[in-house]
RNA sequence: GUCCCCAUAGUUUAAUGGAUAGAACCGUGGUUUCCUAAACCAUUAAUCCGAGUUCGAUUCUCGGUGGGGGCACCA
């Protein structure tokens, strides 16, 4: 454990959780237990200091004492544990919280010790040290272009696998593909009957879409139809040459389209097993499901019910349909299978939009019934919802529902428009570099837009909310950043040459906030990657962007006394890093000039 | 019918049961001989309704109202 001493050894880099286990120490050295006394640290109003505990006042009422003074006694407590000393102010405030200050001297003694990305993703890893995560995100639909509708998911998803990334775990990224669905069924049944080859030729993805339109269309109308398309995926499902040969044709074509938004998007996945590389491991689960008196055969198909639940006693499982063919249950439980066994993952996290919460609800239920009877470890399951982006009309979009925006559309439509800004702005930009910051800007913003909202809820697309380049945006953070790569490219200062050892006190109110909300970095990471709430980083990136720019306005970096000069460059950069670190964890491309 | 999710300034939103509910956009007014004004500073304005639990409720419980979604072979 690092020791707070400065001067000895490296201040604790997460203030916060070491500081809660000092409390629960001077605690249980008073004899209570701890299930009384809440001892848990939480960021405190910057009014009031950086930390505080207000477990004193819930104890004080149930054991019929004076709050205050049961908080003065846990502050003597404290003040006896040798891993505190003097740079940490502890008082008592209002009815009876406690409020922990850190000293300027630590607050300089962090920032000179926390240098660098690099540095600070060593010291974050303690979260997930060795746990391995399987993150299953994107996984959409082939044979369907994405729509704006899609972009939760993917970037939800990147910046969880990011944070658990830099807090020690171990990601592996799958992208469940559907791939083997009955939507298949329906394109197989359109290609055979009103493929235009001519169009296939030139725009393959438009030409699969028509075709799962029209095909789609035909169906709903047409029961025989229906029919024929359901025995095209059971054909496919059976190996059928033909069947399986356009199959691969149109997963290609799809892939290659799919790609180009991940790359935009700067996403990268470990695995595609999508739904049909679990073709051939949906028997055992029948079988095994079966034995175990788990399933049951109902109207022709084969079902789960969970009849101690009051949802799913009724509700069912469909885990095979009438016809013999697998649908996404069955896949879905080979996949839960697989990925305990071959990837032994302690976790898995599915990201979807919270419509399907029934299915995950289920899948989970019937798994943790198959493995307990089995004798197979469940890993964690972590269903991570988001609300659904909305049309004018108040309804989910919908590729189905007729012409829903292209995410590759919105993604131009994003870069246009930052360009614009960009030539405004910076007109004598060589054209290149204009580019690719409009690029930066526009997906950042695009990326940042959707991250920076708490990820429950549903919201009605919007062009110019989604590309919006004021207010609460990646633009501002980014500029924040592209400021301080000025201020050093004007100094002609190399980060790595601060004299560390000149710099003293910080002295200015603005420095001293500067510094209190850098080191609440490792306080909002820790909360975002527990709780799998990007907005929690955004907003805090958000506040320190903020507070840097109040900084930047009052206090002047490049002064001729050389130990300001020093301290304040010193804020800087620390500021750089840890923007840049936060935007990176988003997904989110920085700039070294905007 | 039943179950799930959601409800905060005009708009978009934040707040692990804590201190005076925090921002952004819009509006209004101000700041540039000075490191990028894509900035900074100031200013108006909000917890759907009703009970309950609690020292303390935007947060938890119950009951309403309004919106969205799931519920047999779509994913």
């Amino acid at each position: 454990m690092h020791n707070f001493l400065i001067g000895r050894m490296e201040p604790w880099f997460d203030v916060q959780t070491n500081l809660e286990k000092t409390v629960r120490r001077a605690v249980e050295a008073m004899s209570i237990s701890h299930t009384e006394f809440d001892a848990s640290v939480r960021l405190a109003d910057p009014r009031f200091g950086d930390f505080q505990v207000n477990g004193s006042l819930s104890y004080a009422k149930k054991n019929q004492q004076n709050p205050r003074e049961v908080a003065a006694r846990v502050i003597e407590q404290l003040k006896a544990d040798d891993s505190l000393d003097e740079s940490l102010e502890i008082s008592i405030a209002g009815p009876g919280f406690i409020n922990f200050t850190l000293k300027t001297a630590f607050l300089l003694n962090w920032l000179k010790t926390y240098s660098s990305e690099e540095h600070l993703k060593a010291s974050s890893r303690e979260l997930y040290r060795d746990e391995t995560f399987v993150v299953d995100f994107s996984s959409p639909n082939a044979a369907k272009q994405m729509h704006v509708g899609h972009i939760r998911t993917i970037v939800i998803g990147e910046a969880i696998c990011r944070m658990l990334s830099f807090c020690g775990a171990n990601v592996i990224r799958d992208n469940h593909m559907g791939d083997w669905g009955t939507q298949y069924g329906k394109i197989l049944y359109g290609y055979k009957h009103f493929l235009d080859s001519k169009a296939l030729a030139t725009d393959p993805l438009e030409e699969l879409e028509r075709l799962y339109k029209k095909a789609n269309a035909v169906t709903e109308e047409d029961p025989e139809a229906l029919n024929e398309a359901r025995q095209e995926l059971v054909q496919l499902q059976n190996g059928d040459p033909q069947n399986i040969a356009l199959w691969e044709k149109v997963n290609k074509l799809s892939l290659e389209a799919i790609d180009e938004i991940y790359q935009k998007l700067d996403v990268h996945f470990d695995h595609y097993l999508g739904e049909s590389f679990y073709r051939d491991k949906v028997e055992q689960v029948y079988q095994e499901l079966t034995e175990l008196k788990i399933a049951e055969e109902s109207k022709g198909a084969m079902v789960v019910f969970h009849p101690e639940h009051r949802r799913f006693a009724t509700q069912p499982f469909i885990i095979r349909k009438s016809d013999g063919a697998s649908n996404y249950a069955s896949t879905d439980l080979a996949t839960m299978l697989y990925r305990t066994e071959h990837f032994k993952t302690d976790h898995i996290i599915i990201i979807t939009d919270s419509r399907q919460s029934d299915h995950f609800e289920q899948l989970h239920l019937t798994t943790q019934k198959w493995f307990e009877a089995t004798n197979r470890k469940l890993p964690h399951f972590h269903h991570v919802t988001f609300g659904t982006i909305l049309g004018e009309d108040g309804k989910a979009i919908k590729t189905r529902s007729g012409d829903s925006i292209r995410l590759k559309e919105l993604l131009v439509e994003a870069e246009e428009r930052a360009h614009a800004i960009v030539n405004d702005k910076n007109p004598d930009l060589p054209p290149k570099e204009a580019a690719e910051i409009a690029s930066a800007v526009g997906v950042g913003a695009l990326i940042y837009a959707d991250l920076s909202q708490n990820r429950t809820g549903d919201y009605v697309f919007a062009w110019d909310k989604l590309l919006s380049l004021e207010g609460n945006t990646a633009p501002y953070l980014l500029y924040a950043a592209a400021r301080i790569h000025s201020i050093f490219r004007k100094a002609g200062i190399d980060a790595s040459s601060l004299p560390l050892e000149e710099i003293t006190e910080l002295e200015t109110p603005e420095e001293q906030n500067l510094a209190r909300k850098l080191i609440a970095f490792v306080s909002n990471l820790n909360q975002t990657a527990t709780s799998l709430r990007p907005h929690i980083l955004c907003t805090y990136l958000y506040e320190l962007a903020g507070v840097f720019s109040s900084f930047y306005n009052n206090n002047k970096v490049l002064v001729n006394d050389n130990e300001i000069k020093a301290r304040r460059l010193l804020l800087c950069h620390r500021t750089l890093i840890i923007l840049e670190t936060g935007l990176h964890l988003l997904s989110i491309r920085t700039l070294k000039r905007m």
